[in-house]
RNA sequence: GGCGUCGUGGCCAAGUGGUAAGGCAAGGGUCUGCAAAACCCUGACCACGGGUUCGAAUCCCGUCGACGCCUCCA
């Protein structure tokens, strides 16, 4: 049984979906003005191993994720660049992708964008001024009223009394209630602006995701991501705008990532303490990223120091030494033995569903894994066969993919695979006369360009570095 | 100021009432021509102070500290 700690009720909660078999999933992308950073790469993999565990567990997951390609932020970036607004976000759109290909995140259902649902959130509004939920006071924009629905604020734990300290009213708007917020804004001159009942303007940030839901999911949903910065004003937001359009409860399970931490500070666009993903990928491969999500508890904040990066890459090593074969002249274990290593392949795979069933414990699930790892190099070591440790190979990778791992490596320049060997014969041959310098120069030359051989009492083993 | 999260070995980090998972690093050892890898062994009484309990890292109160949100933010 899965149970998902939910934001909105503060506590873990049984999963349930709404339809037997089926999720449906959102969560909220990036706001497409700038290089994306690792923090953003965290919370896609968060939601990309929640999914992934979802599939495995036998649902089918409609996984929703919107990108934010029209905002003040670009506007202004796109001003400042002397380039289109769109070709702008159209550029980080595709680069951010480029990135979630290279974390082997999975591609969403949907990747709908704001500018493509102009229709579904004018109808929204619509809907909202209709029901008096929206007002547009005149001046091109128009207003989310937040007082009208007495629950506003359930989400984050707020009250409205408590909150106006913090509002602001810019310049130039006429709201009735500091707290409301713009759900269509109306366009200066030389902005992006679409025609619309209240005069040219483009959309306010909140009711884009609530329309998208919406258009691409339905009035219900079952999980909505998104990292815990979003909470306020954002998803109150969303659910104020949904719940009030459609009457319906809106998500099952809110559920919320930690920020990535850089010397004890939140990474952010705006605090400048940045590190892109475009940056970690030039030196490290995206697994090592995706190992320090999974060490650590997705809602915690996530140390992102240069000791956690060392260590998430040792560990990723480490799981894949266990997919090393069996030595060339590995003489067997005992049957017994065999099947001991089937048993815990099995042991871990119920230890492994626990931890994840329990809110995605994946860094229990890894311990789980690790264990593993522990029981097939040992097996190795006391000259299991291939045939013996298969199983549990078979069942280490299958578990390290459920958690999105690609542990196999590329096979880099299969050709060269036959003159490796002829290599080591040829070394193996001047180890049995003695002839040390020249053995160790060709092991040393190998390294040089990549091959790593390791010597063991069952015979030569070779791999790439 | 308000709301919330958190403080576990050198580092990252599970556990949340019955005498502390896992990874990295470190030290020792096995194997080995050397190297590498793998394997084995070694380490914390859980921020601090009270309280509840037969028993608490785990529940309650307080103190100190960190972080997040309250304005755009994954």
């Amino acid at each position: 049984m899965l149970r998902i700690y939910n934001t909105l009720t503060r506590q873990k909660e049984e999963f349930q979906p709404l339809e037997p078999g089926v999720v449906k999933m959102y969560v909220c992308g990036p706001t497409v003005y700038a290089d994306a950073h690792v923090g953003h790469a965290m919370s896609a993999l968060v939601f990309d191993i929640v999914r992934r565990y979802l599939i495995y567990k036998g649902y089918d997951v409609r996984f929703v994720m919107n990108f934010t390609d029209v905002d003040d932020k670009i506007i202004q970036r796109a001003r400042q660049s002397g380039i289109d607004p769109f070709a702008l976000a159209e550029h980080y759109i595709q680069q951010f992708q480029e990135q979630l290909r290279a974390l082997n995140v999975l591609p969403a259902t949907v990747h709908p964008r704001a500018t493509q649902t102009i229709p579904q959130i004018q109808q929204m509004i619509q809907g909202l001024i209709e029901k008096g939920y929206a007002y547009a006071p005149g001046n091109g924009d128009v207003y989310y009223r937040v007082t009208r629905k007495p629950d506003y604020g359930k989400l984050s734990g707020r009250k409205l009394e408590e909150m106006q300290a913090g509002a602001r009213i810019e310049v130039g708007e006429q709201k009735e209630h500091p707290m409301d917020f713009a759900l269509w804004k109306a366009a200066r001159p030389g902005e992006p602006a679409w025609d619309s009942p209240w005069g040219k303007g483009r959309p306010g940030w909140h009711i884009e995701c609530s329309a998208m839901n919406l258009a691409y999911l339905g009035e219900q949903i079952d999980i909505h991501g998104g990292g815990n910065d979003l909470i306020f004003p954002h998803h109150e937001n969303e659910i104020a705008q949904s719940e009030a359009y459609t009457g319906k409860p809106f998500v099952r399970y809110w559920m919320h990532n930690g920020m990535l931490q850089l010397g004890g500070e939140k990474m952010s666009k705006s605090l400048g303490n940045l590190v892109t993903i475009e940056e970690f990928l030039k030196e490290h491969e995206g697994d090592v990223m995706r190992m320090l999500v999974l060490n650590s508890n997705y809602r915690a904040p996530l140390s992102f120091t240069p000791e956690a990066i060392e260590a998430a890459e040792k560990g990723l090593e480490r799981l894949r030494s266990a997919l090393r074969p069996a030595a060339p002249a590995a003489a067997g274990v005992a049957a017994e033995v065999a099947e001991a290593l089937k048993n815990q392949a099995e042991a871990t795979r119920q230890a492994f569903e626990q931890a994840m069933d329990d809110d995605f414990n994946t860094a229990a699930a890894l311990a789980a894994l690790f264990e593993l790892v522990r029981a097939i190099n040992t097996a190795r070591d006391q000259g299991a066969t291939q045939e013996q440790l298969q199983p549990a190979q078979e069942m280490l990778l299958r578990l390290a993919g459920v958690l999105g791992l690609r542990l196999e490596k590329k096979k880099e320049a299969p050709d060269v695979v036959p003159f490796v060997e002829l290599l080591i014969e040829v070394r193996n041959e001047l180890r049995k006369q003695k002839l040390w310098a020249l053995s160790d120069l060709i092991r040393d030359r190998l390294k040089a360009l990549g091959i790593l051989l390791e010597d063991t009492r069952e015979g030569t083993t070779w791999r790439w570095e």
